[in-house]
DNA sequence: CGATAACGTGCAATATCGTGCAAAGTCAAT
DNA sequence: ATTGACTTTGCACGATATTGCACGTTATCG
């Protein structure tokens, strides 16, 4: 077998099944795991893979503290996504926001599904490149790194000319009295924008979300229309938010 | 056996097969494997296969993935990112085009300086997550996945208000009459665009991009006033653009 | 903290590569 | 028919790439 023939199956298996195993792969291939894990050295010398012990993941969507930020409560996150997804119908122009459950959202669509993504986010954005059902639309700006999303007057500005039926939000904070909050003041600005232009917002909160606040308020949280927290939250802790007139949804 | 009819074969078993492997092909052929050696390099210095320790793999340099793109001669791209990288100074205001070298690019920044890149590729914007010294500003639009890359009126309406010091381009081709050209008729658009709001403009083209031409022209081969090229480019390939005036710089 | 798996590195065996060169073949002009 | 330029092919030889193994180190997990 050929080595870059080698290489190129471990990047389509890496793409295919979203990681990989050292042992594994010397086994399919029939070559010592030495052989693998130079192969698996340089392709992250590429960038074309992330190197972890015992295997190698896709080349990170996000860098840095956001990857480990990818790890919180995973589960949870990608069973909120499902849900999420679950909600888009065809046709629709729906917006992603930003964050790793957004992420989760745009990897969890349908395959299939025939839409228009709207996001700031260059990571939701590359996250959707293998969905050819997915129109998506990119609000630029300037690239605000924590979170990875566009903010500033040229996003805001681009964001009114866009009229969606569906914006997935993702927060930092969900608080009864205190509202909808995140970290950072222009990121707050453009939620507020964004949720000014589509007919119905729908907030993604894992649960160390719920009940929390943070410096900058976007919105009263029953500016929401509907709540997506995990399956197994109390209903104590979401009993509030119904009270204000919002859906709650069980992922 | 004659020399073309066999180049004929090992292409159909190529095509066929998705790879060749010198020895085989050398007793197929019942020559030696000097001279299927010899033809598989003839062939690649076509471009009609991509040369490999062992034997060959399809070129298809346009047709396959990004993610298979990214494979093709990544010792060169990153050296033509490298030297690229090298032209940037501190405080400026540069436009990184998308496409798979412009990526390098970005990874290859030095971790410490300070600029701003321009970018409407959100693969660049997330290469450049974790180079705190870079400020990042996207332009938006819609996503044009085969190249990653923003385009369309909104793309075009923000270019307008941007002025940068350089302009580093990718391209499908580069000719020294059909001038530079790529292979989607919106992407040419922008890439003119920018090209128009940078005072320098800067093309990175690998060894497969030299003399190749495109279906849509962007410029004249001498709007770009440099050609960053692998440093074992024969001479007699990038006369022709010298001869334009433009500065040849070997990676 | 210890066991185990995974890792990186150096090394040697092997395979493959590129180049120079000579032998054989081709072909047109003489 | 002969000559001479040219191409094709195989071989020799040194260079380079790939692979598996040995050995010491590091990461992971209970």
């Amino acid at each position: 077998m050929l080595t870059s023939h080698r290489k190129q199956a471990i990047l389509a298996a890496l793409k295919r099944e979203g990681q990989v195993v050292a042992k594994t792969l010397s086994e399919a291939f029939e070559v010592s795991e030495d052989t693998i894990r130079r192969d698996l050295r340089e392709l992250a010398a590429e960038g074309l893979l992330q190197r972890v012990h015992g295997g190698a993941l896709p080349s990170s969507p996000a860098a840095g503290d956001f990857v480990q930020r990818q790890q919180i409560s995973p589960n949870a996150k990608s069973a909120i996504a499902r849900k999420a997804a679950s909600l888009i119908s065809p046709g629709q122009v729906v917006i992603f926001d930003g964050g790793t459950t957004c992420v989760q959202l745009a990897r969890h669509l349908p395959a299939t599904l025939q839409a228009t993504v709207v996001t700031h986010s260059p990571s939701v954005a590359v996250a959707l490149v293998d969905h050819p059902g997915i129109e998506v639309v990119m609000i630029g700006g300037r690239l605000f790194k924590h979170s990875i999303v566009n903010v500033g007057a040229a996003a805001i500005e681009a964001i009114g000319h866009i009229r969606a039926d569906t914006y997935f939000m993702g927060v930092t904070g969900v608080h009864p009295t205190e509202g909808l909050s995140t970290g950072d003041l222009e990121e707050a600005y453009v939620k507020r924008a964004l949720a000014a232009r589509a007919a119905e917002v729908v907030v993604l909160a894992s649960a160390e979300k719920l009940n929390a606040a943070s410096p900058y308020v976007i919105a009263p949280a029953n500016a929401a229309a509907t709540l997506i927290v995990d399956g197994d939250t109390p209903e104590a802790v979401t009993d509030p938010f119904a009270a204000l007139g919002m859906v709650i949804l069980r992922a």
